[in-house]
DNA sequence: CATGTTAGTTAGCCAATCAAAGCAATATGG
DNA sequence: CCATATTGCTTTGATTGGCTAACTAACATG
């Protein structure tokens, strides 16, 4: 089988383990994994709107409505209306918000950084290299890519 | 920024390229990622069951009937009682079914396909030598992982 | 033969997503 | 200053993919 192949396979491999591991957290806690991410983007700055999170997510903002809906019913975030321009909402974490969030499990994400970070440094930095090589390969246009495995730990600052 | 953040922000550039092919599919072609993916499976041996695709895709058989129900549908593979197992439906390919198969474009796995053809031998195997690497550091069990990125060539033969 | 196992379908549910339409609020060009 | 965009968000109504639970049919086996 030819390296082609073989990268493939391995990638196919990767989006599989994130994919299944969506499903598994979405069963066990009570935000799913998409709904996780709206809240980390909420929490990036303590406060967004619908417009802001429906760029970030690439996805309609009748999609974020509807996200932000479930939020709302578990309390994790509020809705209120801007001050400053009423047509918009201001979307921002409640205390429950905070503590989901940093709650939040992330089996995933902690395994890679946990194996990442018991590997050798020259070995970290060819991965690092593949794997920014292979996004650039895959993805033309900047995108939305704060520093998770569709779900994982919030980072406030990072903004690439 | 540590090398951990940007090995995950690539890991997710990845991913989300992926899934935003795979929408633009869904909305451009009659098939859907996952449609598609099905259609590949079956391709593979020229037909098989519901119990071997749920199998392979991960997924409950409830979930590979009403995915078979669409492609049946749209004629593109058709279900037959089988004649050794009766309990058994064999699920095969139509004509119809080779050419959507076979015209599909597939411009993602494409790109990945023609650059890293373009790539140095060494560059290559470090590329595959870092996914396979990331792949097993995710995922734990064997899965199914045929090269195909959630849609792509058919190989009828690789059955790792 | 009775009971169990296996394959598949049906029914009923949920999450995520979209497009289209609607409703406010702000902006703007006469 | 008002009529007409434009903008921001929600509502409505769909579709897809996914699940579990219940059911039917066919095979397997003690």
């Amino acid at each position: 089988m030819d390296r082609v192949d073989v990268s493939l396979i391995a990638l196919r491999r990767i989006l599989r383990a994130t994919e299944l591991f969506s499903r598994e957290l979405a069963q066990s806690s009570g935000v799913t994994a998409v709904q996780f991410r709206v809240l980390q983007i909420v929490a990036e700055k303590e406060q967004t709107t619908a417009k802001e999170i429906s760029l970030r997510m690439r996805v309609s903002q009748a999609t974020v409505t509807s996200l932000v809906d479930k939020l709302v019913r578990q309390k994790l975030v509020s809705r209120e209306k801007s001050s400053t321009d009423r047509r918009q909402t201001n979307i921002a974490m409640t205390e429950e918000g905070w503590q989901t969030i940093s709650n939040a499990p992330d089996p995933l994400q902690q395994r890679f950084v946990r194996k990442f970070s018991a590997m050798e440094d020259w070995e970290q930095a060819m991965l690092v290299a593949s794997l920014e090589r292979v996004a650039t390969m895959l993805d033309a246009e900047d995108i939305d890519a704060s520093p998770v495995l569709d779900t994982g730990d919030i980072r406030r600052v990072t903004e690439i």
